[in-house]
DNA sequence: TATATTTAATGGCATATACCACTAAATTGA
DNA sequence: TCAATTTAGTGGTATATGCCATTAAATATA
């Protein structure tokens, strides 16, 4: 009768993006909350664990991620006493992150709890599209995707050269 | 030469969701700047214009939102004259949302911008992928999505039944 | 009708995330 | 070599978002 849409998130994909975030970031978090650790923290360790050893800086580019904003986020991790930084030997103004022995335990036991999230996240959307979103949302989460959007003509804008 | 990845987003959809997530809402947001309002706020706006005088609960359902949460981020905007809650008549725990004539043309000024954010989107990614990736995400969105990923037997709990 | 339960909203607290200003250290360039 | 610039990190402030406890109002039930 009435197709209408009923949201913004019809037509802008920065709402729809926002708004699957928060809905699926509900459903993983309610899968790991046996853990204590929130789905951010449990997903910050893993990447620390992953980037052995990388500088804030690092880890806050791969995440595109703001710097200060990572380091807000370690804090209540680095308080729990499963992350440490290292200053860096050759220069000084740099910082490492790397997981504590406990937080090395704690993330390697969250993992059982990861892997039911993901295996229904799977079953509930199917793999293959699973995959395909992943691969969509990473090309986004790309330097170059970053480009081509601020390169990108809007023809709304006068004198675009195409 | 090394097809190891690189981050959990590689695995993780809620991961991979999250950092897209943040690098799209940079880019909205750099175009939405001049106007003086955040991504959200924009997209806040917008969804109380289309839903013209839904109750907060309304609202934070459609936003797949936490109630509170709502009332949180609308406080900026009741603050800055944008949005104001009328009491309903007949139900008085209800709380209807509106926009005040202020809120209503900076929300009509601000779409221009968006309307430029958006066409800059859809020229890096492309129009279809776009309504694809946004159809995607809108099905995660559902109320029926998140009954399904509850539903989901993981086949690494004891005793799932198919 | 009086009580129990459910529902809407609020306020407090915690995390997630961004921007800005600032410090310190490294790098560039005259 | 020394000043100018760039880079890494920190701390403050603001928004975004969730949970819990509480209040008030509506609904259901004995």
């Amino acid at each position: 009768m009435d197709d209408t849409p009923k949201g913004i998130w019809d037509f802008c994909t920065n709402s729809a993006l926002k708004r699957a975030s928060r809905q699926l970031g509900q459903l993983y978090e309610d899968v790991l909350a046996p853990s204590g650790l929130r789905g951010t923290q449990y997903s910050l360790l893993s990447q620390i664990a992953h980037s052995r050893n990388a500088s804030l800086r690092t880890l806050a580019d791969l995440l595109v991620m703001d710097l200060s904003a990572l380091g807000h986020t370690l804090k209540p991790l680095i308080r729990d006493g499963y992350v440490e930084l290292v200053p860096d030997a050759s220069d000084r103004r740099v910082k490492r992150v790397q997981l504590t022995p406990f937080g090395v335990k704690k993330q390697q036991e969250t993992t059982d709890l990861w892997r039911k999230a993901q295996a229904r996240f799977e079953n509930a959307l199917g793999k293959q599209e699973a995959e395909a979103l992943r691969r969509a949302l990473n090309g986004i989460s790309e330097a170059a995707f970053a480009e081509a959007f601020a390169r990108a003509s809007d023809s709304t804008e006068p004198g675009a050269t195409g």
